[in-house]
DNA sequence: GCAATAGTGTCTTTAAGACATTATCTT
DNA sequence: AAGATAATGTCTTAAAGACACTATTGC
């Protein structure tokens, strides 16, 4: 019923946020290095609090633009859910709304204050890592949302230019997925699921071999029926 | 990053419930009259200011005991999204969980403090109706979420007492759906999908027609193919 | 020519949709 | 027997998976 939400009890309430990219090739995720305490040293996931008077989306969007980097662009933005055990943030209580946001080959994500470094992570090579706070908790719900969907969505493109070969839409599959997938198969379900890519008269340049035909995105944004994952092992 | 998180900014956090359950074979949601400013008069969801020292599901579970009625029993609840546009609460800012929560055919809501009623609405009835706050968003949302997940889950169970027959569960899709199945097709589906339900030894007690075998939910969780909704019209 | 990459075609299998049919109860 | 409800079977069609094949480039 939303009854007086206990008003002046401490409750901080942020944005985190999980920046996916496809980075050389890579699945890839934005991640800043603590400059202070806690979790001094440690990498984490961009964040920061709500203002007083924005929307929650809003701070996600300055959180991409200022914390990161990034203007809106092509950037789908869209919330995870929401984390906010007692103890998750060592100096008080922090509620705090995870994002997700994903974009086509992001430039690299800059210093802000109080921040060491930034960097992207390939999603691969951050296995062992310990991230601070409960960010590997944040940053796996991302990767499995992320996945999800692209079974049933056409969100896939939003790691791609404007322009794109259906050979470029294979490797984001594979990139998020892991997996390898038969290009012809692929290329059938691509070009024949109605909304998903549309053909353009242009192709790319040549690299050694037949020039691959460039597409856009549909206007559509569901894969009916979706585009399951059960290929074979990664290459 | 979640850097200090404006401690202090008067920030209320909240839950809110979509309490989903089969009352009368009809799909329908728990809502409590309000008794005083702002909205009085009016529907809204159950919720809560979030505890001190509670995470975000002990609150959800909380009020579905104290404010609306039930025990943990097998009721399935789930986080749903986070809406915290600086509007939504007049008395200030309140940033609000809303969680999903699906049980069998459960008790009458019961009327908690500052509440002037309490009781199941169905969903159909509900849709001239104007409800407190953003809750129609909400509302809207974990419909659109539940829908969804019958697709792909195992989730409708849920909605059924422990033994079920095949024609129950059939009646779950069609209440959530609002649409008719076609009850051959549904069976084979139901009964030949791997951990979606376990066959029993007993049988439902005789309606007028050959008995029906009792089933109990299968430990599966997903739907692999997918149970799609695209059936004929509402009978 | 050969290697490389892009794209198409074919065959098999799975599973959905539209039924018809059989089974088992009550009255 | 008639009617009601439950369950199975059959036929057709859609679409995935495996994989062979053709097309178009650079060298």
């Amino acid at each position: 019923m939303d009854t007086s939400a206990a008003p002046g009890s401490g409750v901080g309430v942020a944005v985190d946020l999980v920046i996916l990219t496809l980075h050389e090739g890579r699945l890839s995720v934005a991640l800043v290095q603590r400059g202070e305490e806690p979790f001094a040293g440690t990498w984490a996931l961009p964040g920061g609090p709500v203002g007083e008077h924005e929307d929650l989306d809003q701070s996600a969007y300055r959180v991409l633009e200022n914390e990161a980097m990034i203007g809106e662009e092509s950037v789908h933005v869209e919330q995870l859910r929401t984390f906010g055990a007692p103890g998750r943030d060592p100096r008080g209580r922090v509620v705090s709304v995870a994002f997700m946001a994903l974009g086509a080959d992001l430039p690299a994500p800059r210093r802000g204050a109080d921040v060491a470094d930034a960097r992207w992570w390939a999603v691969e090579e951050l296995a062992g890592v310990e991230l601070g706070f409960d960010h590997r908790e944040v940053l796996d719900c991302a990767l499995e949302r992320a996945r999800a969907k692209l079974e049933y969505s056409t969100l896939a493109v939003t790691f791609l230019p404007a322009e794109f070969t259906v050979t470029q839409l294979r490797g984001v599959y594979e990139a998020v997925w892991g997996s390898g997938l038969d290009a012809g198969n692929f290329h059938r379900k691509a070009t024949r699921t109605p909304g998903f890519v549309e053909e353009l008269d242009r192709f790319a340049a040549p690299t050694g071999g037949r020039p691959a035909r460039l597409y856009r995105a549909g206007t559509g944004t569901t894969l009916q029926p979706p585009l399951l994952r059960s290929g074979e092992e990664s290459a």
